[in-house]
DNA sequence: ATCAACCTTAGAGCATACTCTAAGGTTGTT
DNA sequence: AACAACCTTAGAGTATGCTCTAAGGTTGAT
């Protein structure tokens, strides 16, 4: 598909998406075929990555993590233990950040409940 | 207190600490008594605040709703009711992003178990 | 009185993550 | 052929949240 159906599918601006290219989070591919245009082209495993792009910035991780998250996943740029690491080291980053929010979220109830009993 | 023992004793940097003057998040005052020069003071309560400032960032509260907060628990500009519904939408908020988390962990655990089991 | 170590304001600079514009080429329909 | 609706690259612009610099004034120890 091209990147106006990749947009549309994905629900992220064909923009974003250049952006993300850029940033190497994804990769379209030219048709050999094709020599008219120098249109890029992209499958179903991009809209997976995009799909996953978006859940990974929804708890927080940066651009680069998020590559680095797609590095251990999809590429041979690392070696087995290599790739187990990364993903051990994003695990732990969820388990603070799970900490991290269960403590606002009982600082907040606190603050609920003065303002509940007339204490602010 | 002044800002730099305000700094010292927060772990944040009087460069941030005075961005988070101008961005309304905390207050100093100056001392009517002292007339040769306009330090600002602070008091046990800003440090209090900015160590709510600090967790709040940490799990993802952009600068204006850590003002919302603020002005939920330590100002007068609202309402009990409003207080009440500000507290309610974050604590919404963080039980969204619970969530969140909770899914990106299962999908870097499969993830794993696919490295682990030479599936990718 | 001089010096380091503070304080102030105003505004410039920077990193991240987009978001948009310009300028030009292609495709598909009428 | 002409038109809308695509595609490309390069680069400018924006919002957020700092981070730093400049220029000038104050404080406290020697």
């Amino acid at each position: 598909m091209l990147i106006n159906e990749l947009s549309k599918k994905s629900g992220i601006s064909t923009h974003t998406i250049r952006f993300y290219e850029k940033s190497g989070l994804i990769k379209g591919y030219r048709k050999e075929s094709v020599t008219s245009n120098n249109y890029y082209h992209f499958d179903e495993e991009t809209l997976e990555r995009l799909e996953m792009i978006s859940e990974a910035k929804s708890v927080g991780f940066t651009i680069s993590e998020i590559a680095q998250l797609i590095d251990a996943w999809y590429s041979n740029k690392f070696s087995k233990k290599q790739k187990l690491a990364i993903l051990d080291e994003k695990l732990l980053a969820l388990e603070q950040k799970l900490k991290e929010i269960r403590q606002m979220k009982k600082l907040i109830t606190e603050f609920k409940n003065d303002v509940l009993e007339d204490r602010c």
